[in-house]
Order: structure tokens, then C-alpha cells, then sequence
DNA sequence: ATGAACGTAAGC
DNA sequence: GCTTACGTTCAT
């Protein structure tokens, strides 16, 4: 049929390559697929495109070379579809889901196999009693029963690259579960028996209220499987390693030697920012290990998986609260007010259960081994929504093909009940998660040691949802005043954030320094930054989505089946009275809540501050909510994971980075963030003149026609450099590069000097207007001679030369008095200059 | 393994 | 016929 004639010479030399697949024969029958292309209604399909990526460069309209042929980074679509010229392969119809009966919409649609590539309405197959997989991941995509039952689902097949994977919904803005949802959350209630075929979901709808165990672990968020989790590799799909690998840094000996584990299941219903309520307590779990262990020899499911929705509500709505009457969601947090803190409480207890599992399950033996065909089956479907970085596009794996035989063998021992898919993919993910941290540590030669348990405990194993969300706009808040960065932020968390302390001392002097022993020479303690890994960044070549664009419910559906009088907005601003904290705990109140809840408004500022581990499902839970500011002060997040986030942030405004290392900052010399406007690199360690300059300088890949001469931070006003082995020649740069330069933190600056100030506000200078904020304290080399350069100033504002040994109080009098001609000026403290009548 | 290049499908 | 860009191959 017509959707079979076109075979492109690509694809079929695609089938040839993956010969070890030994799929060929249907794929050859029906060869040849057809190209996807976009839904146009996706938010990345809405969007234009940014002209800054990699591609957008290549653009004739921007003036590259046009040879690329991609699309914007921002505008890959979410939910590629079927051509419109696409027709059923034994009927030669189009799709006809506009039938109106729900039940019959599905069979009457046109569905693409991701194996044979065939294009089919369910209605028309022969073998109606026979399953289909549908894959959720893309819209009219499955694997059709002819496939499934030939037992093409395996690894072997899984190499092959079905159709627009491409588009695999593998980062975290990723839309298609929610387009997803919409059409097919009535299949709910019997997933085993729509229409004409049996067809098995592959993964979870956001219809679902709560997430059924079973489809749970491809919920597993964007990075949540970053290294070293051995997700079989010979089970997680070719098409998705291609990203997954950005992240992915172990070897296959692990990844193989934990397939042989068995698993208790990963119920990422737990790695959902709020805990999903029908979960076990901790105790439970506990409790419940062996007994789970022999359930799951006995291959009995847990959890039904076909619970209808009611009643699987009402298990949630008890088991809730059971466990918020002995487990209140707050103990033993002090001083979390960030989401990552909030994610991690619910996370520790996980972990330990898991932790133990793990050892178990050396013992358990092999006769849990990894997934037959239907599990597989899931297993990519988890993979594929598993928006981590690694995931994406593949290539032709040929692991995947040494696995194969492997693999098979274990296929025949194994039974395949659905839950013990789920066991075996949360265990190799619980790993996975654990083995990252290990990896990133070890990358760093900085072993985890220091501290090994809380990594542990830290991961999370939360899969955020990705629900909502925001655009990546970033709206516009404000960012910044005397210290303030984000605007728009509420003001609980800033007065938490400073706890006591003026923020000028909290933000500007390093925690192990005190404003008052205030010399550089004694030696900076930095906290243990496991130093991560310096691995080369390929961030854009692999797609990059937008957040999801699917509006959350506007009401709250309520039980008797009407709407919750109050809208959205409403609840909304209620919530924005919410600690994050308290937000997180509100989103596992049900899932509209939860996606109201991440509403990116409630979310502008994130901070991660200290935190010593950063995990994948920290960044894609930040990626979920798009916030304007982000603190990732003082942790070791690495310079994957920063490109990672910052690629996904488009809206970021406010990057605080201070005491992180310079590898991890250099993300910022590849990656582009158009809106940043506050960068605060402080005591960020290894960041010196030559680094200053890889950061400042435009970028040099640039193509012929295609130059940009302008600095990635060109739209920088607010710089933090405090701390920093800078001199002169990073100041001309940042006088050059920065041309809105408004607020300059030199301070603990050693290479500071008069000469410095001579230079930032020398004629000719955009620094000399545009400075309204001058911080150089503790800037010893200075002297009063600077005061008299800052008269050149026209916004001055804001001279902090506390603890300059060299300046004088004389001199700051004598400047104030020669300045209150034009500027009336007042010492606000000794040596601390502030302009009177202007609130910065 | 990765990124660049490009044939050509798809949409208009 | 034109533009866009998917899905592949090619080059490194």
C-alpha cells in the first residue's frame, strides 16, 4: 500500500544493518515507514524558533549554510505524527478516528508498528486475538500483534528504530503523555480488552489519577537514569540510548551483571515529587520485602493492575492517610525550603529499602532474570519516557546485538508478568541512580566517600511528572536588587534563605569565611565539591524539548464527578502562600493538585544551594518548573548536568553558581541561556583569567556567514566574580562582552586594583555608565585612588569597600563630599557607599 | 561514538 | 515548485 511503497534508501539499509536483529523479514514486508511529521500543536511546534542553537545557526535565515536541514532545538516536536497521506496497509484507508465512539476510535485509527513499520488499523488485522503494544511515546505508534506475537518484542527488536523515536518523549518537558492522555484515558478501566485486539499499554496516562505500580517505571524522569544504571542495555531500546548516554557513563559489565539481578520493583510512583499516596509506609515496605520477594516468585502481582480507578482510589485515599497520621511529611527537615530537599526526604526512606533489596537480591539468584517479551516491551517504554539526558534518538546499537543471545536465553527462563517487569526495572533503575553519583564521583577522583550514604539516600528516585508547565518563557521577573536575585520570588523563602544572616553576609562571604576574618590568604575550605566530570558536551545535537505545554485542568474534578467551584487561579494563589515544601506535599494530594502545584509561577526561584549531590531527578524536576532563578551554589553538579539544565531553561534569568568548579561551570561557555541575566560565579574553583576568557568570548564554532561575535553572556547585568584569581584581562573582557553590566561583585578579588577601577570606568567604557553597583571588598590591593575613578561614573550607586585595607574613611568622606554636588551620597557603613534615595 | 551532511518526504 | 526538516549515511 501507499505507506509501504515509499522505502527510502535509509531505512532499508537501516534493516540491513541491524541483521543481528533478525526482524528483517517484516521489516522488509512491509519496509519501508513512512516519515513523521509534526502535530503542529505541540508548544515546540508553536514556538519559533531561537535562533541560537546549533541548527538555528545553520539556518539560511540566519544566515548559515542551510546544510544541516534541522529543526530549532526548541521546536522539535513533541508528538510527531502520521503523514497525512498515510493509509491503512489492507484497507488503503486513512485514519478514522474521528469515529465517534471511544471504543471503536482506537481500532479505527491508524496505528504504526514501530518494528515492521506497517501501517494498520487495528480493525483490519487478522489477528484480532492477538496483542498490540501500543506505545504510548507516540501518537498512532505500537507494536502490532503480528510483531508482538511473532515475539519480535525482545531486545532484537528493540534495536530496530521504530518510527519517529526520535521524538521519544524522553525529556522531562516532554508533552506526549498528557496529548496522550487525553485520547486514550478511557482505555483505562480494561486494558486488555479494547476492541478488537487485547492491547497493552506501555505506559501510564496522565489520565490515571495514580499511577498503577506496574506502569510506574516508565515514569522514571529525564535524568533519572543518567549513568550507571544498569537498565539492561540489551532492553532499553537503541533509539533511546543515543541521549540516555549523555549521562551514561558506566560500563556494560555492570549494566550486564545487574540484569542478572532481580529486582524489587522501583515504584516511581515514589519518585514523583509528592509521593504518590497509595504507596506503602516506609514500614510497610519494610515489612513487606520478603513477602514481596515470594509474591513475586509466585509471579502474582502486587498490586492489580487491573484495579479499576475507584478502587484503586480509594486504596490511595486510605493508604495517605495512613501514613500522613504516623509519617508526617516534614520530620527532620530544617532547613529545606527548596525542592530538591523536600523530594529527598520522601526519597530516604525509599532508599533504604532499596539499599537492602539490593543486597538481597545478590542472593536471590537468577531465577528472576530480566524480562521476556512483553516486559521488554515495557522496559522501553519506560525507557523511552524516561526523560533522561541519555535517552533519545539512537543509533544502530550494537551492544544491544551482543546482548541479544543473552538476553534471549533469559527470556525462556522467565515468566513475564508484568510486575515483575516493574521489579526488575526499578532495581536496574534504583542502580542506575546509585551508580551515577559513583560514576560522577569517581570521574572526579574524588571518592564518594565523603559522603557516601547521604548520596545513597539522596537519590531520588521521584519521577516528576511532567505535568505541567511552563513554556520555558520565563516570564519576566524581575531579577535582582542589593542582593537579590529572582524576582517574582516569595518572600518566605527569601527570608528563610537568609535565616538570620544580613544577606549580604550570607551571600557574599563563603560559609567557611566570616565577614570578619576577612583575608583571603587563609586558606578557603571549600566544601567537598565532588568536582564532576569534565565528559564532552554534545548537549544539542540531542533533542532538547520544550517543557510541556498541556494546560493543567482549570477545576478540580470532584469525586461526584462535577468541578470544584474555585478556578486554577484561584487555587493558585492560595498556593503561592505555600512553602515549597508545603507544595510538594500539596501535589500528592491528587494529580490536578499536583499539577497545579508545579505551576512554574509558584516556582520561579529553585534552590538547590548545597546540596551535595545533585541528581537527575533534581534536574528534571527543575526542568519541570522552569524557574527564573536557580541557586546551585556549592554543589557538584556536573558539567553534563549543568549544560543539561541549562538547555532546558530558557527562561532562565539567574544562575548562581558560586563554589562550584570550573568544569562544571564551563557548560556556560557551550551552552546558551539568551536570558540570563544574573550570574554569580563566586569562589567557583579553577576559574582564572584563561577560563574568564573561554566563558566571555563569543563563540568560536561558528560557521562562515554564521558569526556571531557577541558573548553567550552578552545580556549579563548583574556578575558575581567574588573570590576569583581574576585580573585585568578579564575585566577588559567583561568590559567588552558585557556591555549592560550594571552590578560587579569583585570582592576577596586579590588582582583587583586601582588600575582595575581605572579600567571599568574609563571613557569609552559601556561598564562606566552602566556600573550602578561595585562591589570590592576585601579587594586589598585598592586604594583610595579608586574613589576618585568611580567619580567617572555617571549610576554609580552602590561602593562596597568594606575591609579594603588600603582605602581610608577619609577618602570615602572626601568622595561623598565631592559627590553630593551632583549625587548626594552617605556612608553607609565604614567604607560602604550608598547613594541616598535610591533603593537598588 | 559523534556530529555533519544530505536525499528526499511532506506540506503548502 | 518551494520550503522545511526527518531519517539516514558519511566523515571524523
Amino acid at each position: 500500500m501507499a505507506a509501504s511503497t515509499a522505502t527510502t534508501p535509509a531505512a532499508t539499509t537501516s534493516s540491513s544493518t541491524a541483521t543481528a536483529v533478525k526482524l528483517p523479514s517484516s521489516r522488509t514486508s512491509s519496509g519501508a515507514r513512512r516519515r513523521r511529521t509534526r502535530c503542529r500543536k505541540c508548544e515546540a511546534c508553536v514556538r519559533t524558533e531561537c535562533g541560537e542553537c546549533h541548527f538555528c545557526k545553520d539556518m539560511k535565515k540566519f544566515g548559515g549554510p542551510g546544510r544541516m536541514k534541522q529543526s530549532c532545538i526548541m521546536r522539535q516536536c513533541i508528538a510527531p505524527v502520521l503523514p497525512h497521506t498515510a493509509v491503512c496497509v489492507v484497507c488503503g484507508e486513512a485514519g478514522k478516528e474521528d469515529t465517534l465512539d471511544e471504543d471503536e476510535k482506537f481500532n479505527a485509527m491508524l496505528m504504526e508498528c514501530s518494528i515492521c513499520n506497517e501501517i494498520i488499523h487495528p480493525n483490519c488485522l487478522k489477528m484480532k486475538d492477538t496483542a498490540g503494544v501500543v506505545n504510548d511515546e507516540l501518537p498512532n505508534c505500537w507494536e502490532c500483534p503480528k510483531c508482538n506475537y511473532a515475539g519480535k518484542t525482545g531486545k532484537a527488536c528493540k534495536q530496530k528504530r521504530g518510527p519517529g523515536f526520535k521524538y521519544a518523549s524522553n525529556l522531562p518537558g516532554s508533552l506526549l503523555r498528557e496529548q496522550k492522555a487525553g485520547r486514550d484515558g478511557r482505555e483505562e478501566g480494561d486494558q486488555t480488552s479494547t476492541g478488537a485486539s487485547s492491547i497493552k499499554r506501555k505506559i501510564e496516562r496522565e489520565e490515571t489519577p495514580r499511577l498503577k505500580a506496574e506502569d510506574l517505571p516508565s515514569r522514571l524522569p529525564p535524568l533519572l537514569s543518567p549513568s550507571g544504571l544498569p537498565r539492561p542495555r540489551s532492553e532499553v531500546p537503541n533509539f533511546l540510548r543515543k541521549k540516555r548516554k549523555l549521562f551514561d557513563d558506566d560500563e556494560e559489565e555492570e549494566e550486564a551483571s545487574a540484569k542478572k539481578k532481580p529486582k524489587k520493583p522501583w515504584r516511581p510512583e515514589e519518585a514523583l515529587i509528592p509521593k504518590l499516596s497509595y504507596m506503602k509506609t516506609e514500614e510497610e515496605e519494610d515489612n513487606s520485602d520478603e513477602e514481596e520477594e515470594r509474591q513475586e516468585k509466585r509471579e502474582l502481582p502486587r498490586r492489580s493492575f487491573k484495579k479499576d480507578y475507584s478502587t484503586v482510589r480509594k486504596e490511595e485515599d486510605h493508604e495517605e492517610e495512613r501514613r500522613e497520621a504516623r509519617d508526617p511529611p516534614f520530620r527532620s527537615l530544617k532547613d529545606f525550603n527548596t525542592l530538591r530537599k523536600e523530594e529527598d526526604l520522601e526519597e530516604e526512606k525509599e532508599e533504604d529499602d532499596e539499599e537492602e533489596e539490593e543486597d538481597n537480591n545478590g542472593k536471590r539468584g537468577r531465577d528472576s532474570s530480566p524480562a521476556l517479551k512483553n516486559i521488554s516491551l515495557s522496559l522501553e517504554s519506560d525507557a523511552s519516557r524516561c526523560s533522561s539526558p541519555r535517552a533519545g534518538p539512537s543509533s544502530e546499537g550494537s551492544e544491544t546485538q551482543e546482548k541479544a543471545p543473552r538476553a534471549r536465553a533469559k527470556r525462556h527462563r522467565r515468566k513475564p508478568p508484568n510486575h515483575q517487569l516493574s521489579a526488575e526495572l526499578s532495581k536496574q533503575l534504583n542502580m542506575e541512580i546509585r551508580r551515577t553519583e559513583h560514576s560522577l564521583a569517581n570521574e572526579n577522583q574524588q571518592p564518594l566517600k565523603s559522603e557516601p550514604e547521604d548520596s545513597e539516600n539522596e537519590e531520588p528516585k521521584r519521577g516528576l511528572r511532567n505535568g505541567t508547565a511552563g513554556n520555558g518563557g520565563g516570564g519576566g521577573g524581575v531579577e535582582r536588587g542589593a542582593g537579590g536575585e529572582g524576582g517574582g520570588e516569595r518572600p518566605h523563602l527569601r527570608a528563610r534563605e537568609m535565616n538570620g544572616t544580613s544577606w549580604e553576609l550570607r551571600h557574599f562571604y563563603p560559609p567557611q569565611i566570616t565577614p570578619l576574618g576577612l583575608n583571603r590568604s587563609s586558606p578557603t575550605v571549600r566544601p567537598i565539591p565532588a568536582r564532576s566530570p569534565p565528559k564532552c558536551v554534545q548537549m544539542e545535537r540531542h533533542v532538547i524539548r520544550p517543557p510541556p505545554i498541556c494546560p493543567p485542568p482549570d477545576r478540580l474534578p470532584l469525586a461526584d464527578g462535577r468541578n470544584h467551584i474555585a478556578p486554577r487561579e484561584a487555587w493558585l494563589a492560595i498556593f503561592s502562600h505555600l512553602s515549597h515544601r508545603e507544595l510538594c506535599v500539596s501535589m500528592r494530594v491528587c494529580r490536578t493538585w499536583n499539577r497545579w502545584c508545579c505551576d512554574k509561577r509558584l516556582w520561579t526561584r529553585i534552590d538547590l544551594k548545597r546540596c551535595k549531590s545533585i541528581t537527575p531527578l533534581m534536574l528534571s524536576g527543575i526542568i519541570r518548573r522552569q524557574p527564573i532563578t536557580l541557586d546551585l551554589s556549592w554543589t557538584n553538579i556536573s558539567k553534563k548536568q549543568l549544560s543539561w539544565l541549562i538547555n532546558r531553561l530558557p527562561g532562565l534569568r539567574v544562575l548562581l553558581l558560586s563554589g562550584c568548579s570550573w568544569v562544571a561551570v564551563s557548560a556556560l561557555c557551550t551552552s546558551s541561556c539568551p536570558l540570563l541575566r544574573t550570574l554569580d560565579l563566586q569562589w567557583v574553583e579553577g576559574l582564572k583569567d584563561p577560563q574568564m576568557r573561554d566563558l566571555l568570548s563569543p563563540p568560536t564554532d561558528n560557521r562562515p556567514g554564521q558569526m556571531d561575535t557577541r558573548s553567550k553572556l552578552r545580556n549579563v547585568t548583574d556578575l558575581r566574580l567574588a573570590g576569583l584569581d581574576i585580573t585585568d584581562s578579564s575585566l577588559r573582557l567583561i568590559i567588552k562582552n558585557m556591555p549592560l553590566l550594571s552590578h560587579l561583585n569583585l570582592s576577596y578579588c586579590n588582582h583587583i586594583n586601582d588600575q582595575s577601577v581605572n579600567l571599568l570606568t574609563a571613557a569609552g567604557t559601556t561598564t562606566r555608565d552602566s556600573l550602578t553597583d561595585v562591589n570590592l571588598s576585601v579587594c586589598n590591593r585598592v586604594t583610595d585612588q579608586s574613589l576618585s575613578y568611580f567619580k567617572r561614573c555617571g549610576s554609580i550607586c552602590h561602593i562596597d569597600l568594606r575591609f579594603c585595607k588600603q582605602v581610608s574613611r577619609q577618602a570615602c568622606e572626601r568622595f561623598i563630599a565631592e559627590m553630593s554636588v551632583i549625587v548626594p551620597f552617605q556612608l553607609q557603613e565604614d567604607k560602604l557607599l550608598q547613594k541616598l534615595h535610591s533603593t537598588p
